[in-house]
DNA sequence: AACCAATGCGTTATGAAATAACATAACCCG
DNA sequence: CGGGTTATGTTATTTCATAACGCATTGGTT
């Protein structure tokens, strides 16, 4: 990733297995409450996410959906991410133009990032906009949302070359 | 610009006649004092930059560089941003995939933006990211750059419907 | 059960954003 | 001038994202 790096993209592992299926299941759980649909390629495009070992790219998961190989077609990966994101299970990064499966507990938070520019990895945190908030509404703006995303090189780039 | 809003786009009204001048007069000034080179593609994307009402599109920029109506070819334009960019003459909108010139006047500053979902309108304002950077740097990241946007409404599409 | 509105999906096609690669030209400095 | 460096012109391609339309499923209503 990085110019000067060649770190495997490994901080950040995937789910496998049970903790895997447990963690589709509680989004399972908080769809029903809702009564939202966690739908097949819903689901699918949830586990691909929570199966990577990092940020994944729209196409990355459109050539990964079919178990059988078959890619998906743009729109159904498309429709899912919005689906995934509008109920925060899932967050697009922009500056890297990929996706992520939410890490964090809370049901409201505002997502940020710290990306790492030599693997590649995303660890999202929770941040405290609160001064900016205050000044952006000092100023008269109506704030709805926040878009955080830092860049750098995370412990384990930072130390070793 | 938004979905139940119509105001028109004009609360960044952009430069025109001597002010324009000026502007770019600044700015090849500054590049005088670092040795680097406003050539003429550099000045004219900056120009247009500094033109627009608000957030101009790259393909924007492209179709506008001709004063003859001709477009440029993407890289010409994509170059001129990077280094426009580089310089902090101008700044990229990840959100919005788009350009803003940069209106602040220190010469390292680390920029943020309000960003109307109304009018379209991106205003420029000095964050105070140490909250954020201490934590990062607490969890041992070695932060390089960051970017905010905020999201919301503007204080006049705030006011009126 | 028959109906209907709302939501989601499959599919085709297209649009928008950004870069690769390579040849040519201008600049800077000795 | 010569030679390295930086910038540009040009063609083509890649990457990212959405429009549009018809069909299927769902869930409530008569
Ligand atoms: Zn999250
Ligand atoms: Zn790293
Ligand atoms: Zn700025
Ligand atoms: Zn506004």
């Amino acid at each position: 990733m990085g110019v000067d790096c060649h770190h495997t993209e490994s901080a950040q592992p995937g789910l496998e297995g049970a903790a895997l299926a447990s963690a589709v299941a509680a989004a399972e759980t908080k769809c029903e409450r809702t009564r939202e649909r966690l739908t097949p390629p819903r689901r699918r495009v949830l586990e691909l996410l929570l199966e990577a070992d990092g940020p994944m790219k729209a196409y990355d998961l459109i050539a990964a959906y079919g178990q059988d190989g078959e890619p998906a077609k743009p729109p159904t990966v498309y429709r899912a991410l919005e689906f995934l994101e509008r109920l925060g299970f899932a967050h697009r990064i922009e500056s890297l133009n990929a996706y992520v499966p939410c890490r964090m507990e809370g049901t409201s938070h505002r997502a940020a990032f710290l990306i790492c520019e030599c693997c590649g990895t995303a660890e999202e945190f929770e941040p405290d906009f609160a001064p900016q908030f205050a000044a952006a509404e000092a100023a008269g703006y109506a704030v709805r949302t926040v878009t955080l995303e830092a860049r750098g090189l995370c412990p384990a780039c930072k130390g070793g070359a």
